[in-house]
DNA sequence: CGATGGGGTGACACTCGGTCTCAGACCGGT
DNA sequence: ACCGGTCTGAGACCGAGTGTCACCCCATCG
């Protein structure tokens, strides 16, 4: 069970031997020594060995997506820019929360461009996230694309200056900058959204108490020439959503 | 002499064996080949399998570096906000000069994700050329990286966004729509950084207007315990299974 | 109780991207 | 003719990633 757990064991050994003896130095077969395992199964399990130092990223990206879902569903009258925030505080917490492991790994990308290159790909799996979400969630009109897609790149580029910022000096509270950040980005996002729009932002509080417009059912995959995708799936008796959108993912994979 | 023009060929030659018989499929060698050159050469270069596809984007980053230098010195008392836009617009011109080969390109990333990460590092260049220059270029304060920042990111973001509008239908003339979209991308920007600035927001004009008409989502699962699920979702070309996975949990919620 | 079947694992062979070394070709300068 | 630098092809070499097969553990079922 917990094989979350039992991963850590490679993860470990991968970016401790990364850090050590450098990343092309170090070979796959060592890691999979280092955490007794066979080199097919480090293969198996982590699918590269560039994707062993980001493996947390993918269940923090579940959780992201999930947290923005429940916002679609249950918060349907919070301010969706304030919703992102939220997520992208959610990575940040990540970060400081295991400042070892955030650290270790920052150190090793001033070294290992290739590394580098890869976080730049998980990065922007969060930044699709948000811009999917925001589309959904912004009002309609010729600004909504242009709004979402800076919206999104713009928290996740700030979040990252900021989270690197930490990475530095650990010791200093960030959140506060953090804050302050998103809070400039959003009154800017408002008010550029704002002069065909309704009402006059507070800018501390949410925008009005009005509640946006609902999801569109199905229309949340604008842009692009739009495919029908029938996916049939099983599914058990207590299965969630969140099942059963895991089912489709991995039938498609 | 002129080894852009040489290079072309091993160019045009990959693009071509990509396309044609997709790219895990072709082999560098064979590409050596096609083109006339041995594999070490091949190598030396472009660098790798996944360069070559990019490889106009070299010249074209330095280009864009060279004219934001310029703008730092001679025309310094140009709106760095502006010189920005300037230069991603030359990003977009160079694409839309050259469609055939911009267009190959695109059709050739909607098939090949590892070519699409690829893309993500060289678009994040020009961010990153970008954020260094507005760096230097914006009033200095607080709010000086946050805001440069943000708005390298969106800006690139946007443009990617246009951009990939533009190749999905490259008959639209897509130059007022990028030049609207810049023009909101400035004016959140300029706002954000004065927010003490008085200079009145045109929200003169009548809020409210907007009709808004609510839609309930469709929660179309059946109450019972489904033992099967049959999810139909629109999809765009490039969706992932990721992105499928969401749009059915999102339509189950 | 033994049979069965699926999931995870190790062992191993294989392909291929990418690096390195070496030898030769070309070329301008002396 | 000689030399120094650059570019090239040839080939050896390393290691990442894949695919296959046998094995084992374990849960299910006759």
């Amino acid at each position: 069970m917990t094989p979350t757990r039992a991963h850590h064991e490679a993860v470990d050994a991968a970016i401790e031997l990364f850090t050590r003896q450098g990343y092309e130095r170090t070979t796959v077969e060592e890691i999979a020594d280092a955490a007794n395992i066979s080199r097919a199964t480090f293969f198996r399990r982590y699918g590269s060995k560039e994707d062993v130092v980001f493996a947390d990223h993918e269940v923090l990206l579940d959780d992201v997506v999930v947290l923005l879902a429940e916002s679609r569903d249950a918060r349907s009258t919070a301010d969706p820019l304030v919703e992102v925030c939220r997520a992208a505080r959610l990575v940040f917490d990540h970060h400081v929360s295991q400042p070892r492991i955030s650290r270790a790994r920052h150190a090793l990308l001033q070294q290992v461009p290739a590394l580098r290159d890869r976080e730049l790909v998980t990065t922007h799996r969060y930044e699709r996230a948000f811009t999917r979400y925001l589309r959904g969630r912004l009002p309609e009109g010729p600004h909504n694309d242009t709004a979402s897609v800076a919206f999104a790149a713009s928290v996740v580029a700030v979040h990252n200056a900021i989270l690197r910022r930490w990475l530095r000096d650990p010791e200093r509270d960030m959140r506060p900058a953090l804050e302050d950040a998103f809070g400039d980005l959003r009154r800017a996002a408002a008010r550029a959204a704002g002069p065909a729009a309704e009402d006059s932002v507070p800018a501390s509080t949410a925008p009005g108490g009005t509640e946006r417009e609902p999801v569109t059912p199905t229309g949340d995959i604008p842009a692009g020439r739009p495919r029908v995708v029938v996916a049939v799936v099983e599914a058990a008796d207590d299965a969630t959503a969140d099942d059963v959108a895991r089912a489709v993912r991995d039938a498609l994979a």
